[in-house]
DNA sequence: GCCAACGTTGGC
DNA sequence: GCCAACGTTGGC
């Protein structure tokens, strides 16, 4: 079981979107960046991932979802309307990867970064050294520092019952 | 292979 | 909207 961060504005695609979709899941693609693909890529089934929200009015993380698939080729990058095409990827050589990932639950409230910064447990995390990486693996005491706060608050709700 | 210019991310 | 951080590009 491995530990993960992905990071996506709201109005790209928020908890709510993984609310509104219930138990289908959502492909995570668009990632255009090789260490934020290289963490994508080490994605198995069943890991856990928490969704932040950045460049938005409550900055935070915002729930818990889950990978579904092994990481696959993403699509996006050989459809030329797309914002995420790239003309030097071809299906021979894909450059790009995607995983679907589904809503495991919604936090009641977003975790602020105030609060996350507060962490003593992720003074080394890559989400507050390691500014524009949008995958990242999180240690599995990192994962219990923020769920732990997550908890605490009483954030929590089952998404579906 | 170096490095300046440029573009993007993302908090504030 | 500003700007710091930093990844990418391209000239040499």
């Amino acid at each position: 079981m491995n530990y993960w961060l992905v990071k996506s504005e709201p109005d790209e695609c928020g908890i709510d979107d993984f609310v509104a979709s219930g138990d289908k899941p959502i492909r995570w693609d668009g990632i255009r960046n090789y260490q934020a693909r290289n963490f994508l890529r080490a994605m198995r089934p069943g890991d856990q991932v928490l969704l932040y929200h950045s460049s938005c009015k409550q900055i935070g993380v915002a729930g818990v979802l889950e990978v579904v698939t092994a990481p696959y080729v993403d699509p996006l990058q050989f459809e030329p309307d797309s914002d995420y095409y790239d003309a030097k990827a071809s299906t021979d050589k894909p450059k790009w990867s995607a995983v679907d990932l589904r809503l495991v639950g919604k936090a009641r409230q977003i975790l602020p970064l105030a609060t996350l910064k507060q962490l003593s447990a992720l003074q080394t995390c890559a989400l507050l050294t390691r500014p524009r990486l949008s995958v990242m693996s999180l240690t599995e005491n990192e994962w219990q520092a923020i769920i732990k706060a997550l908890g605490h608050l009483q954030l929590f709700s089952e998404a579906k019952g």
